[in-house]
DNA sequence: CAATAATTTTAATCGCGATTAAAATAATCG
DNA sequence: CGATTATTTTAATCGCGATTAAAATTATTG
């Protein structure tokens, strides 16, 4: 038993698994994708994934706890380095971007919420609203300290995680895209926030 | 034979089909609803829907179809009302999220491509591309004259068709929420396209 | 009303994809 | 090597959803 090394075979193959999912749920969607696409990627039979998951439905729900994971993560990560609140939401629009196109991921994005169970529903969705919750803190963190303008959070939140969580439906892969994207997204989700000159400085 | 208006019961009921189809699409995707989702919305059997449509292929490609003509509509009519390219980008952000929040609609976002026939394929993707390509111009006109900041135009016309695109993955209804969207939106996406000081006036 | 066209339903087919159990194969360990 | 465990495949079940044809119902029109 390799209790040892979290990385057991098991779970370098079963996280290879997730990411075809991901890949295939993000193309096609959840119902969109059989479980033959999936193990076709990794060159199994379908029955093989039944080791590793107990069901499909399961397969969408460990792709969100991933994601949600590796969303926290990039919030956390963002924070940690200090500076504005400005300065954070921007690291953070990077590093997500950078999940969403895939280096650790791709990672399913959050269309298939209807397609899990009642419990894991809950689960994701709390998960999800926590991670609303902890941008849009941030953002009014911002608004307070001044470096960024005042705005709808809420909304603002929505809007940027949109953009953000549309990125696989165009990008497939080409890394020149790929390169781009973390050239520019950053930019583009963050300058609508900056304050402009006559709201900066109110001491 | 009704050839004279083309709103003849046929069509209406078609379009009324289209709706629900739309409505269903978006929340649980293309696979995911089947054809007697759709037809309970309307109080109909499944078997019905075949009588206005071929298959349940063209049920997506009449919904892109529809999505594509109202998003041409959006685009030409900010532009109609003249202004500089900053205020006509401005007022199609607010007709674009009207009709994602259902005015007409609601109208099934682009996430189900790869479910549509070759033919259709390439036709909506065509669509799509000149619907881009048109935005694009638009924002490039905008930097050209200095009522937008030089960006890369590609990528922001990917940013922010993915937050108006997202829109109905989280709205799901709430008059008041679409109120807000309304409000902020047009606000929330352009901001980041206004010139700073800087680099305003050049000549 | 009678006849015809329009619309919808019922009933039947048909294949696909999820799931499972049993069997086969590969890996590991003593 | 032999035994035990881990992993994958084969083969079979099972229900669901798309699709179709025929029948029934409703509307329209002369």
């Amino acid at each position: 038993m390799a209790r040892t090394a979290e990385e057991s075979r098991f779970s370098l193959q079963r996280d290879r698994m997730l990411r075809a999912a991901a890949q295939c749920f993000n193309q096609k969607g959840f119902s969109g994708t059989s479980l033959k696409d999936v193990a076709g990627q990794l060159g199994l039979t379908d029955a093989a994934l039944y080791y590793y998951v107990r069901n499909k439905e399961e397969l969408v729900y460990l792709c969100y706890l991933k994601a949600a994971e590796l969303g926290g993560a990039a919030l956390e990560a963002a924070a940690a380095e200090g500076g504005s609140a400005f300065d954070r939401v921007r690291r953070y629009l990077r590093l997500h971007a950078e999940f969403m196109l895939g280096e650790p991921g791709p990672v399913a994005i959050m269309s298939e919420i209807p397609s899990l169970k009642a419990e894991h529903r809950e689960e994701i969705l709390r998960l999800s609203r926590e991670h609303s919750a902890r941008f849009e803190a941030l953002l009014r963190e911002g608004i307070d300290e001044g470096s960024i303008a005042p705005c709808d959070v809420r909304m603002t939140g929505n809007a940027i995680m949109g953009a953000l969580n549309w990125i696989p439906k165009w990008h497939h892969g080409d890394p020149g895209v790929a390169e781009q994207v973390l050239a520019s997204f950053p930019d583009i989700l963050s300058r609508g926030l900056a304050p402009t000159g006559a709201t900066k400085p109110p001491p």
